[in-house]
DNA sequence: GACCATATGTTAGATATCCTACATAGCCGG
DNA sequence: CCGGCTATGTAGGATATCTAACATATGGTC
Protein backbone atom coordinates (compact mmCIF):
# COMPACT_ATOMS: atom_id res chain seq x y z
CA UNK A 1 0.00 0.00 0.00
CA UNK A 2 1.38 3.70 -0.63
CA UNK A 3 2.44 5.48 2.51
CA UNK A 4 -0.53 7.52 3.82
CA UNK A 5 -0.22 11.11 3.83
CA UNK A 6 -2.37 12.10 6.75
CA UNK A 7 -4.57 14.76 4.98
CA UNK A 8 -7.51 16.03 7.69
CA UNK A 9 -9.48 18.89 5.82
CA UNK A 10 -10.96 21.18 7.89
CA UNK A 11 -14.62 20.97 8.47
CA UNK A 12 -15.96 22.55 5.83
CA UNK A 13 -13.24 23.10 3.47
CA UNK A 14 -15.07 20.66 1.53
CA UNK A 15 -18.12 20.32 -0.46
CA UNK A 16 -20.32 18.37 -1.88
CA UNK A 17 -21.53 18.96 -5.67
CA UNK A 18 -25.49 20.72 -4.30
CA UNK A 19 -22.16 22.87 -2.71
CA UNK A 20 -23.14 21.10 0.93
CA UNK A 21 -20.18 21.44 3.36
CA UNK A 22 -18.81 18.16 4.72
CA UNK A 23 -17.91 16.92 7.85
CA UNK A 24 -17.49 13.94 8.34
CA UNK A 25 -14.23 12.76 9.14
CA UNK A 26 -13.54 9.96 6.91
CA UNK A 27 -14.39 11.95 3.81
CA UNK A 28 -12.30 14.78 5.02
CA UNK A 29 -9.56 12.57 5.68
CA UNK A 30 -9.30 11.64 2.17
CA UNK A 31 -6.30 13.23 -0.28
CA UNK A 32 -7.75 15.44 -2.49
CA UNK A 33 -7.60 12.66 -5.58
CA UNK A 34 -9.58 10.27 -3.59
CA UNK A 35 -11.88 12.79 -2.41
CA UNK A 36 -12.58 13.92 -5.74
CA UNK A 37 -13.34 10.06 -7.42
CA UNK A 38 -16.61 10.18 -5.58
CA UNK A 39 -17.38 13.79 -4.60
CA UNK A 40 -19.50 13.83 -8.06
CA UNK A 41 -21.98 10.78 -6.47
CA UNK A 42 -22.28 12.47 -3.08
CA UNK A 43 -26.03 12.97 -2.26
CA UNK A 44 -26.94 15.30 0.25
CA UNK A 45 -29.53 14.04 2.54
CA UNK A 46 -31.22 14.83 5.69
CA UNK A 47 -31.21 11.92 8.62
CA UNK A 48 -34.12 12.20 10.60
CA UNK A 49 -35.29 10.87 13.92
CA UNK A 50 -35.76 6.97 13.83
CA UNK A 51 -35.22 6.59 10.15
CA UNK A 52 -34.58 3.38 9.48
CA UNK A 53 -31.64 3.10 6.41
CA UNK A 54 -31.16 -0.72 6.65
CA UNK A 55 -32.94 -3.53 6.93
CA UNK A 56 -32.28 -7.03 7.94
CA UNK A 57 -31.35 -8.68 4.92
CA UNK A 58 -32.34 -6.04 2.56
CA UNK A 59 -30.46 -5.49 -0.20
CA UNK A 60 -28.12 -2.47 0.52
CA UNK A 61 -28.25 0.51 -2.38
CA UNK A 62 -26.65 3.62 -0.39
CA UNK A 63 -23.58 3.99 1.99
CA UNK A 64 -24.05 6.92 4.37
CA UNK A 65 -21.26 9.23 5.44
CA UNK A 66 -22.95 11.49 7.85
CA UNK A 67 -21.91 15.17 9.02
CA UNK A 68 -23.99 14.68 12.04
CA UNK A 69 -26.33 12.88 14.17
CA UNK A 70 -25.88 8.88 15.60
CA UNK A 71 -26.84 6.43 13.80
CA UNK A 72 -27.46 2.72 15.34
CA UNK A 73 -26.44 -1.32 14.41
CA UNK A 74 -28.93 -3.67 15.72
CA UNK A 75 -29.55 -7.23 15.80
CA UNK A 76 -32.86 -8.41 15.27
CA UNK A 77 -33.79 -11.76 16.79
CA UNK A 78 -36.72 -14.08 15.61
CA UNK A 79 -38.59 -12.86 19.24
CA UNK A 80 -37.99 -9.04 18.04
CA UNK A 81 -36.05 -8.73 20.68
CA UNK A 82 -33.46 -6.19 19.81
CA UNK A 83 -29.79 -5.37 20.65
CA UNK A 84 -27.48 -2.59 19.42
CA UNK A 85 -23.89 -3.80 18.56
CA UNK A 86 -22.61 -0.34 17.70
CA UNK A 87 -23.13 3.50 17.19
CA UNK A 88 -21.51 5.59 14.75
CA UNK A 89 -21.70 9.90 13.86
CA UNK A 90 -19.57 11.38 11.57
CA UNK A 91 -16.07 9.73 12.54
CA UNK A 92 -17.37 6.69 10.31
CA UNK A 93 -19.65 5.82 7.54
CA UNK A 94 -22.88 2.99 7.57
CA UNK A 95 -23.57 0.38 5.10
CA UNK A 96 -19.53 -1.19 5.23
CA UNK A 97 -20.63 -4.63 3.97
CA UNK A 98 -21.23 -3.29 0.20
CA UNK A 99 -17.76 -2.04 0.15
CA UNK A 100 -16.85 -5.37 -0.44
CA UNK A 101 -19.56 -6.46 -2.53
CA UNK A 102 -22.09 -7.76 0.03
CA UNK A 103 -25.43 -6.84 -0.95
CA UNK A 104 -27.11 -7.43 2.19
CA UNK A 105 -26.02 -7.65 6.43
CA UNK A 106 -28.31 -8.97 9.22
CA UNK A 107 -28.29 -5.89 10.74
CA UNK A 108 -30.49 -3.35 11.25
CA UNK A 109 -29.38 0.33 11.12
CA UNK A 110 -31.51 3.59 12.46
CA UNK A 111 -30.92 6.62 12.96
CA UNK A 112 -31.00 7.39 17.17
CA UNK A 113 -30.14 10.90 16.91
CA UNK A 114 -31.17 12.92 14.09
CA UNK A 115 -28.76 15.19 11.66
CA UNK A 116 -27.58 15.19 7.96
CA UNK A 117 -24.96 13.75 6.15
CA UNK A 118 -24.35 12.57 2.52
CA UNK A 119 -25.06 8.96 0.61
CA UNK A 120 -23.86 7.48 -2.50
CA UNK A 121 -24.74 4.35 -4.05
CA UNK A 122 -23.10 1.50 -4.07
CA UNK A 123 -22.52 1.11 -7.64
CA UNK A 124 -20.75 4.62 -8.01
CA UNK A 125 -18.92 3.64 -4.73
CA UNK A 126 -17.65 0.34 -5.96
CA UNK A 127 -16.80 2.07 -9.29
CA UNK A 128 -14.37 4.70 -7.17
CA UNK A 129 -12.94 2.26 -5.34
CA UNK A 130 -11.94 0.11 -8.67
CA UNK A 131 -9.03 3.03 -9.15
CA UNK A 132 -8.19 4.15 -5.65
CA UNK A 133 -6.48 1.81 -3.92
CA UNK A 134 -6.17 4.13 -0.72
CA UNK A 135 -10.08 4.81 -0.61
CA UNK A 136 -10.58 1.48 -0.30
CA UNK A 137 -7.99 1.01 2.25
CA UNK A 138 -9.26 3.69 4.23
CA UNK A 139 -12.89 2.67 3.93
CA UNK A 140 -12.01 -1.16 5.10
CA UNK A 141 -9.62 0.32 7.94
CA UNK A 142 -13.56 1.73 9.32
CA UNK A 143 -14.54 -1.47 9.06
CA UNK A 144 -12.43 -3.32 11.28
CA UNK A 145 -12.53 -0.22 13.88
CA UNK A 146 -15.99 -0.74 13.50
CA UNK A 147 -15.18 -4.40 14.21
CA UNK A 148 -13.47 -3.83 17.20
CA UNK A 149 -16.40 -0.91 18.75
CA UNK A 150 -19.10 -4.46 17.97
CA UNK A 151 -16.39 -6.58 19.87
CA UNK A 152 -15.94 -4.48 22.78
CA UNK A 153 -20.21 -3.74 22.88
CA UNK A 154 -20.45 -7.36 22.85
CA UNK A 155 -18.27 -8.06 26.09
CA UNK A 156 -19.55 -5.18 27.42
CA UNK A 157 -23.54 -6.48 27.17
CA UNK A 158 -22.40 -10.17 28.80
CA UNK A 159 -20.19 -8.40 31.47
CA UNK A 160 -20.97 -5.36 32.72
CA UNK A 161 -23.95 -4.45 34.41
CA UNK A 162 -27.20 -1.83 33.05
CA UNK A 163 -26.45 1.25 35.03
CA UNK A 164 -22.81 0.64 33.53
CA UNK A 165 -24.09 0.10 30.15
CA UNK A 166 -26.33 3.14 30.13
CA UNK A 167 -23.86 5.44 31.18
CA UNK A 168 -21.41 4.43 28.53
CA UNK A 169 -23.71 4.87 25.94
CA UNK A 170 -25.27 8.27 27.33
CA UNK A 171 -21.44 9.61 26.71
CA UNK A 172 -21.20 8.31 23.34
CA UNK A 173 -24.52 9.83 22.24
CA UNK A 174 -23.31 13.37 24.08
CA UNK A 175 -20.00 13.03 21.72
CA UNK A 176 -22.69 13.25 18.43
CA UNK A 177 -25.11 15.88 20.38
CA UNK A 178 -24.07 19.76 20.10
CA UNK A 179 -26.15 20.23 23.36
CA UNK A 180 -25.74 18.21 26.69
CA UNK A 181 -29.46 17.30 25.95
CA UNK A 182 -29.91 13.79 24.02
CA UNK A 183 -33.42 13.01 23.14
CA UNK A 184 -34.74 9.64 23.59
CA UNK A 185 -37.15 7.89 25.94
CA UNK A 186 -36.46 4.59 28.10
CA UNK A 187 -38.15 2.17 25.69
CA UNK A 188 -35.85 2.78 23.27
CA UNK A 189 -32.75 2.87 25.62
CA UNK A 190 -33.85 -0.68 26.48
CA UNK A 191 -34.00 -1.63 23.12
CA UNK A 192 -30.03 -0.71 22.53
CA UNK A 193 -29.02 -2.28 25.27
CA UNK A 194 -30.95 -5.51 25.28
CA UNK A 195 -33.13 -5.34 28.47
CA UNK A 196 -36.50 -4.12 29.21
CA UNK A 197 -38.08 -0.67 29.38
CA UNK A 198 -38.36 -1.02 33.47
CA UNK A 199 -35.01 -1.86 34.12
CA UNK A 200 -33.45 1.02 32.49
CA UNK A 201 -36.35 3.50 34.38
CA UNK A 202 -34.66 2.19 37.69
CA UNK A 203 -30.56 2.53 36.26
CA UNK A 204 -31.51 6.37 34.64
CA UNK A 205 -33.51 7.40 38.22
CA UNK A 206 -30.42 5.92 39.93
CA UNK A 207 -27.99 7.94 37.84
CA UNK A 208 -30.39 10.88 38.37
CA UNK A 209 -30.52 10.50 42.33
CA UNK A 210 -26.82 10.97 41.69
CA UNK A 211 -26.96 13.68 40.47
CA UNK A 212 -25.51 12.72 37.54
CA UNK A 213 -28.30 13.22 34.67
CA UNK A 214 -31.67 14.74 34.69
CA UNK A 215 -34.40 13.57 32.56
CA UNK A 216 -38.03 14.49 31.46
CA UNK A 217 -40.70 12.59 28.99
CA UNK A 218 -38.03 12.12 26.06
CA UNK A 219 -34.88 14.04 26.79
CA UNK A 220 -31.80 12.77 29.07
CA UNK A 221 -29.64 16.05 30.14
CA UNK A 222 -26.14 15.00 31.26
CA UNK A 223 -25.12 17.49 34.20
CA UNK A 224 -21.84 15.53 35.20
CA UNK A 225 -19.92 14.80 32.44
CA UNK A 226 -17.12 13.70 34.90
CA UNK A 227 -19.28 11.73 37.07
CA UNK A 228 -21.12 9.91 33.72
CA UNK A 229 -17.27 8.80 32.58
CA UNK A 230 -17.07 7.39 36.25
CA UNK A 231 -20.10 5.38 36.05
CA UNK A 232 -19.55 3.80 32.95
CA UNK A 233 -17.42 0.57 32.00
CA UNK A 234 -14.41 0.43 30.92
CA UNK A 235 -16.03 0.44 27.34
CA UNK A 236 -16.41 3.84 26.24
CA UNK A 237 -13.23 4.81 26.50
CA UNK A 238 -12.04 1.49 25.04
CA UNK A 239 -14.42 2.40 21.66
CA UNK A 240 -13.06 5.90 22.03
CA UNK A 241 -9.63 5.16 21.73
CA UNK A 242 -10.52 2.43 18.03
CA UNK A 243 -12.41 5.43 17.00
CA UNK A 244 -9.11 7.76 17.57
CA UNK A 245 -7.16 4.92 15.17
CA UNK A 246 -9.20 5.31 12.00
CA UNK A 247 -6.92 8.11 11.13
CA UNK A 248 -3.72 7.12 12.22
CA UNK A 249 -1.24 4.86 10.21
CA UNK B 1 -14.17 -4.46 -8.97
CA UNK B 2 -13.63 -7.61 -11.74
CA UNK B 3 -16.66 -10.05 -11.49
CA UNK B 4 -15.37 -12.88 -9.65
CA UNK B 5 -14.98 -15.91 -11.17
CA UNK B 6 -15.81 -18.56 -8.58
CA UNK B 7 -12.55 -20.60 -8.41
CA UNK B 8 -13.28 -23.23 -5.88
CA UNK B 9 -10.50 -25.39 -5.97
CA UNK B 10 -11.08 -29.34 -4.16
CA UNK B 11 -8.64 -29.39 -0.92
CA UNK B 12 -5.10 -31.02 -1.54
CA UNK B 13 -4.50 -29.85 -5.02
CA UNK B 14 -3.01 -26.61 -3.72
CA UNK B 15 -0.19 -26.89 -1.41
CA UNK B 16 2.78 -24.22 -0.24
CA UNK B 17 6.36 -24.44 -1.08
CA UNK B 18 6.93 -26.91 1.45
CA UNK B 19 4.50 -29.16 -0.15
CA UNK B 20 1.82 -28.76 2.22
CA UNK B 21 -1.61 -29.46 0.73
CA UNK B 22 -3.96 -26.32 1.50
CA UNK B 23 -7.28 -26.93 3.00
CA UNK B 24 -8.07 -23.79 4.26
CA UNK B 25 -11.09 -22.44 2.01
CA UNK B 26 -10.47 -18.98 1.38
CA UNK B 27 -6.93 -20.14 -0.07
CA UNK B 28 -9.06 -22.47 -2.27
CA UNK B 29 -11.95 -20.13 -3.29
CA UNK B 30 -8.69 -17.70 -4.67
CA UNK B 31 -7.89 -17.75 -8.57
CA UNK B 32 -4.56 -19.09 -9.58
CA UNK B 33 -3.00 -15.76 -10.26
CA UNK B 34 -4.02 -14.79 -6.59
CA UNK B 35 -3.39 -17.46 -5.18
CA UNK B 36 0.11 -17.49 -6.75
CA UNK B 37 1.03 -14.14 -5.53
CA UNK B 38 1.18 -15.17 -2.11
CA UNK B 39 1.93 -18.70 -2.26
CA UNK B 40 5.77 -18.24 -2.07
CA UNK B 41 5.07 -16.29 1.56
CA UNK B 42 3.06 -19.51 3.20
CA UNK B 43 4.39 -20.74 5.62
CA UNK B 44 3.25 -24.09 7.26
CA UNK B 45 2.47 -24.07 10.89
CA UNK B 46 1.20 -26.21 13.89
CA UNK B 47 -1.44 -24.64 15.62
CA UNK B 48 -1.37 -26.31 19.34
CA UNK B 49 -3.58 -26.63 21.66
CA UNK B 50 -3.95 -23.26 23.54
CA UNK B 51 -1.13 -21.22 21.40
CA UNK B 52 -1.77 -17.97 21.67
CA UNK B 53 -2.02 -16.07 18.40
CA UNK B 54 -2.62 -12.68 19.21
CA UNK B 55 -2.43 -10.69 22.59
CA UNK B 56 -4.53 -7.31 22.86
CA UNK B 57 -2.86 -4.36 21.20
CA UNK B 58 0.64 -6.75 20.45
CA UNK B 59 1.68 -6.38 17.20
CA UNK B 60 0.23 -8.37 14.37
CA UNK B 61 2.65 -9.68 12.68
CA UNK B 62 1.08 -12.80 10.53
CA UNK B 63 -1.62 -13.29 8.84
CA UNK B 64 -2.79 -17.59 9.62
CA UNK B 65 -4.99 -19.45 7.25
CA UNK B 66 -5.84 -22.58 9.19
CA UNK B 67 -6.43 -26.16 7.89
CA UNK B 68 -8.11 -27.02 10.82
CA UNK B 69 -8.54 -26.52 13.94
CA UNK B 70 -10.87 -23.87 15.95
CA UNK B 71 -9.34 -20.23 16.50
CA UNK B 72 -11.32 -18.62 19.61
CA UNK B 73 -11.41 -14.71 19.52
CA UNK B 74 -11.54 -13.14 23.30
CA UNK B 75 -11.69 -9.60 24.11
CA UNK B 76 -10.28 -9.54 27.43
CA UNK B 77 -11.45 -6.93 30.72
CA UNK B 78 -9.61 -5.18 32.73
CA UNK B 79 -10.92 -7.51 35.46
CA UNK B 80 -9.65 -10.74 33.31
CA UNK B 81 -12.88 -11.49 32.87
CA UNK B 82 -13.13 -12.95 28.94
CA UNK B 83 -15.82 -12.97 26.32
CA UNK B 84 -15.24 -14.88 22.90
CA UNK B 85 -17.10 -12.51 20.53
CA UNK B 86 -16.30 -15.15 17.44
CA UNK B 87 -15.16 -18.63 16.12
CA UNK B 88 -13.21 -19.44 12.66
CA UNK B 89 -11.56 -22.78 11.39
CA UNK B 90 -10.72 -23.30 7.76
CA UNK B 91 -13.34 -21.06 6.22
CA UNK B 92 -11.44 -17.67 7.31
CA UNK B 93 -8.44 -16.66 8.75
CA UNK B 94 -6.58 -14.77 11.62
CA UNK B 95 -5.74 -11.09 12.37
CA UNK B 96 -8.06 -9.45 9.77
CA UNK B 97 -7.11 -6.05 11.03
CA UNK B 98 -4.00 -6.20 9.50
CA UNK B 99 -4.54 -6.56 6.13
CA UNK B 100 -5.74 -3.01 6.34
CA UNK B 101 -2.78 -1.64 8.11
CA UNK B 102 -4.15 -1.82 11.60
CA UNK B 103 -1.14 -3.47 13.24
CA UNK B 104 -2.89 -4.04 16.41
CA UNK B 105 -6.14 -5.16 17.86
CA UNK B 106 -7.79 -5.34 20.87
CA UNK B 107 -8.40 -8.98 20.50
CA UNK B 108 -7.07 -11.84 22.13
CA UNK B 109 -6.86 -15.15 19.56
CA UNK B 110 -6.36 -18.28 20.85
CA UNK B 111 -6.04 -22.12 19.38
CA UNK B 112 -9.25 -23.85 20.72
CA UNK B 113 -9.25 -27.08 18.84
CA UNK B 114 -5.53 -28.08 17.68
CA UNK B 115 -4.61 -28.09 13.84
CA UNK B 116 -2.49 -26.80 11.39
CA UNK B 117 -2.66 -24.33 8.77
CA UNK B 118 0.12 -21.66 6.98
CA UNK B 119 0.97 -18.17 8.35
CA UNK B 120 2.19 -15.14 6.20
CA UNK B 121 3.96 -12.40 7.47
CA UNK B 122 1.85 -8.99 7.34
CA UNK B 123 4.56 -7.29 5.34
CA UNK B 124 4.26 -9.82 2.48
CA UNK B 125 0.55 -10.15 2.50
CA UNK B 126 0.34 -6.80 2.00
CA UNK B 127 2.78 -6.59 -0.58
CA UNK B 128 0.68 -8.72 -2.64
CA UNK B 129 -2.17 -6.88 -2.06
CA UNK B 130 -0.86 -3.75 -3.90
CA UNK B 131 -1.33 -5.67 -7.02
CA UNK B 132 -4.38 -7.77 -6.46
CA UNK B 133 -7.29 -5.66 -6.03
CA UNK B 134 -9.49 -9.30 -6.29
CA UNK B 135 -7.12 -10.44 -3.17
CA UNK B 136 -8.22 -7.35 -1.49
CA UNK B 137 -12.07 -7.94 -2.16
CA UNK B 138 -11.69 -11.73 -0.77
CA UNK B 139 -9.72 -11.05 2.52
CA UNK B 140 -12.16 -7.70 3.12
CA UNK B 141 -15.67 -9.74 2.13
CA UNK B 142 -14.16 -12.49 4.98
CA UNK B 143 -13.72 -9.59 7.31
CA UNK B 144 -17.08 -8.44 6.97
CA UNK B 145 -18.79 -11.86 7.30
CA UNK B 146 -16.30 -11.79 11.06
CA UNK B 147 -18.00 -8.54 11.89
CA UNK B 148 -21.88 -10.18 11.13
CA UNK B 149 -20.67 -13.15 13.58
CA UNK B 150 -19.52 -11.11 16.02
CA UNK B 151 -22.79 -9.03 15.76
CA UNK B 152 -24.74 -12.12 16.34
CA UNK B 153 -22.90 -13.06 19.20
CA UNK B 154 -23.36 -9.99 20.64
CA UNK B 155 -26.83 -10.27 20.86
CA UNK B 156 -26.79 -13.65 21.71
CA UNK B 157 -24.71 -13.15 24.41
CA UNK B 158 -27.21 -10.39 25.92
CA UNK B 159 -30.44 -12.37 25.39
CA UNK B 160 -29.86 -15.99 25.23
CA UNK B 161 -29.40 -18.09 28.41
CA UNK B 162 -25.99 -20.06 29.12
CA UNK B 163 -27.81 -23.36 28.01
CA UNK B 164 -28.80 -22.37 24.54
CA UNK B 165 -25.30 -20.73 24.04
CA UNK B 166 -23.20 -23.99 25.25
CA UNK B 167 -25.09 -25.71 22.64
CA UNK B 168 -24.23 -23.40 20.28
CA UNK B 169 -20.54 -23.27 20.82
CA UNK B 170 -20.42 -26.88 20.82
CA UNK B 171 -22.07 -27.20 17.28
CA UNK B 172 -19.84 -24.61 15.81
CA UNK B 173 -17.07 -26.68 17.79
CA UNK B 174 -17.94 -29.97 16.00
CA UNK B 175 -17.90 -28.82 12.77
CA UNK B 176 -14.14 -27.89 12.76
CA UNK B 177 -13.35 -31.52 14.64
CA UNK B 178 -13.22 -34.70 12.69
CA UNK B 179 -14.48 -36.82 14.98
CA UNK B 180 -17.64 -36.50 17.36
CA UNK B 181 -15.73 -35.36 20.64
CA UNK B 182 -14.47 -31.82 21.67
CA UNK B 183 -11.73 -31.84 23.65
CA UNK B 184 -12.60 -29.10 26.31
CA UNK B 185 -12.97 -28.53 29.94
CA UNK B 186 -15.97 -26.66 31.67
CA UNK B 187 -13.37 -24.13 32.63
CA UNK B 188 -12.12 -22.80 29.19
CA UNK B 189 -16.14 -23.05 28.07
CA UNK B 190 -16.79 -20.50 30.98
CA UNK B 191 -13.95 -18.22 29.21
CA UNK B 192 -15.33 -18.86 26.06
CA UNK B 193 -19.54 -18.14 27.28
CA UNK B 194 -18.29 -14.87 29.61
CA UNK B 195 -19.72 -16.75 32.52
CA UNK B 196 -18.12 -18.59 35.33
CA UNK B 197 -17.57 -22.48 36.15
CA UNK B 198 -20.04 -23.63 38.04
CA UNK B 199 -22.55 -22.33 35.54
CA UNK B 200 -21.31 -24.03 32.58
CA UNK B 201 -21.44 -27.00 35.18
CA UNK B 202 -25.18 -26.89 35.61
CA UNK B 203 -26.07 -26.41 31.82
CA UNK B 204 -23.72 -29.29 30.78
CA UNK B 205 -25.06 -31.65 33.57
CA UNK B 206 -28.69 -30.61 32.12
CA UNK B 207 -27.56 -31.19 28.68
CA UNK B 208 -26.29 -34.88 29.60
CA UNK B 209 -29.44 -35.72 31.26
CA UNK B 210 -31.09 -34.87 27.85
CA UNK B 211 -29.00 -37.42 26.30
CA UNK B 212 -27.91 -35.06 24.19
CA UNK B 213 -24.25 -35.22 24.95
CA UNK B 214 -21.96 -36.97 27.27
CA UNK B 215 -18.86 -35.56 28.83
CA UNK B 216 -15.54 -36.78 31.20
CA UNK B 217 -12.71 -34.72 32.51
CA UNK B 218 -12.01 -32.43 29.54
CA UNK B 219 -13.92 -33.83 26.61
CA UNK B 220 -17.54 -33.28 25.23
CA UNK B 221 -19.07 -36.11 23.30
CA UNK B 222 -21.80 -35.22 20.79
CA UNK B 223 -24.51 -37.53 21.10
CA UNK B 224 -27.43 -36.37 19.40
CA UNK B 225 -26.38 -33.65 16.95
CA UNK B 226 -30.65 -33.05 15.85
CA UNK B 227 -31.56 -32.32 19.20
CA UNK B 228 -28.31 -30.27 20.16
CA UNK B 229 -29.24 -28.33 16.86
CA UNK B 230 -32.32 -28.36 18.92
CA UNK B 231 -31.27 -27.23 21.77
CA UNK B 232 -29.63 -24.51 20.71
CA UNK B 233 -30.56 -21.04 19.87
CA UNK B 234 -31.12 -19.36 16.51
CA UNK B 235 -27.69 -18.06 16.26
CA UNK B 236 -26.14 -21.14 15.73
CA UNK B 237 -27.44 -20.92 12.14
CA UNK B 238 -27.49 -17.77 11.92
CA UNK B 239 -23.70 -17.30 11.44
CA UNK B 240 -23.75 -20.79 9.44
CA UNK B 241 -25.65 -19.02 7.13
CA UNK B 242 -22.97 -16.01 7.30
CA UNK B 243 -19.84 -18.01 6.64
CA UNK B 244 -22.01 -19.51 3.61
CA UNK B 245 -21.87 -15.63 1.92
CA UNK B 246 -18.12 -15.68 1.63
CA UNK B 247 -18.05 -17.43 -1.19
CA UNK B 248 -21.01 -16.35 -2.64
CA UNK B 249 -20.89 -13.43 -5.42
C1' DG C 1 -59.74 22.61 29.92
C1' DA C 2 -60.69 17.79 28.86
C1' DC C 3 -58.82 14.01 26.48
C1' DC C 4 -55.61 10.88 24.61
C1' DA C 5 -51.47 8.71 23.51
C1' DT C 6 -47.20 8.06 25.24
C1' DA C 7 -43.63 8.15 28.92
C1' DT C 8 -42.21 7.18 33.35
C1' DG C 9 -42.81 5.25 38.43
C1' DT C 10 -43.30 1.32 40.96
C1' DT C 11 -44.06 -3.23 42.64
C1' DA C 12 -43.99 -8.19 43.57
C1' DG C 13 -42.86 -12.54 42.19
C1' DA C 14 -40.29 -15.59 39.33
C1' DT C 15 -35.77 -16.67 37.28
C1' DA C 16 -31.35 -16.90 36.19
C1' DT C 17 -27.15 -16.17 37.36
C1' DC C 18 -23.20 -14.99 40.19
C1' DC C 19 -20.17 -15.94 43.91
C1' DT C 20 -17.83 -18.51 47.23
C1' DA C 21 -16.61 -22.55 49.15
C1' DC C 22 -15.97 -27.08 49.74
C1' DA C 23 -16.48 -32.10 48.33
C1' DT C 24 -15.46 -35.59 45.09
C1' DA C 25 -13.20 -37.73 41.35
C1' DG C 26 -9.99 -38.69 37.46
C1' DC C 27 -5.28 -38.55 35.76
C1' DC C 28 -0.37 -38.54 36.02
C1' DG C 29 4.09 -39.06 37.83
C1' DG C 30 7.00 -40.77 41.35
C1' DC D 1 -0.30 -47.14 45.23
C1' DC D 2 0.36 -42.67 46.89
C1' DG D 3 0.24 -37.96 46.47
C1' DG D 4 -0.76 -33.83 43.96
C1' DC D 5 -2.90 -31.32 40.46
C1' DT D 6 -6.75 -30.39 37.85
C1' DA D 7 -11.65 -31.17 36.64
C1' DT D 8 -16.26 -31.66 37.94
C1' DG D 9 -20.38 -31.86 41.49
C1' DT D 10 -22.90 -29.29 44.44
C1' DA D 11 -24.92 -25.97 47.61
C1' DG D 12 -26.50 -21.60 49.80
C1' DG D 13 -26.91 -16.96 49.75
C1' DA D 14 -26.64 -12.62 47.33
C1' DT D 15 -27.86 -10.11 43.05
C1' DA D 16 -29.60 -8.67 39.06
C1' DT D 17 -32.80 -9.09 35.92
C1' DC D 18 -37.06 -10.27 33.73
C1' DT D 19 -42.03 -10.24 33.59
C1' DA D 20 -46.40 -8.48 33.88
C1' DA D 21 -49.23 -5.20 35.61
C1' DC D 22 -50.98 -1.18 37.16
C1' DA D 23 -50.44 3.79 38.67
C1' DT D 24 -49.12 8.30 37.59
C1' DA D 25 -47.56 12.04 34.86
C1' DT D 26 -46.64 14.78 30.75
C1' DG D 27 -47.51 17.16 26.46
C1' DG D 28 -50.05 18.00 22.66
C1' DT D 29 -54.55 18.43 20.51
C1' DC D 30 -59.24 19.46 19.93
Amino acid sequence: MPNRTMTVVKPGERTNPEGKPVSNRILLSLPDAEYRSIRKGLEFVPLPHHRSLYEPNRKIEYVYFPNSGLISLVVVMEDGKTVEVAVLGREGFAGVAAIFGLWRSPIREVVQIAGEGFRISVRKLRQALLSSPLLLETLGRYSIVLGMQISQTAACNRLHDIEFRLARWLLMAQDRVDAGIVAITHDFLATMLGTDRPSVSLAAANLQRRGIIDYTRGAVKILNRKELEAAACECFQAIQEFNGAIELK
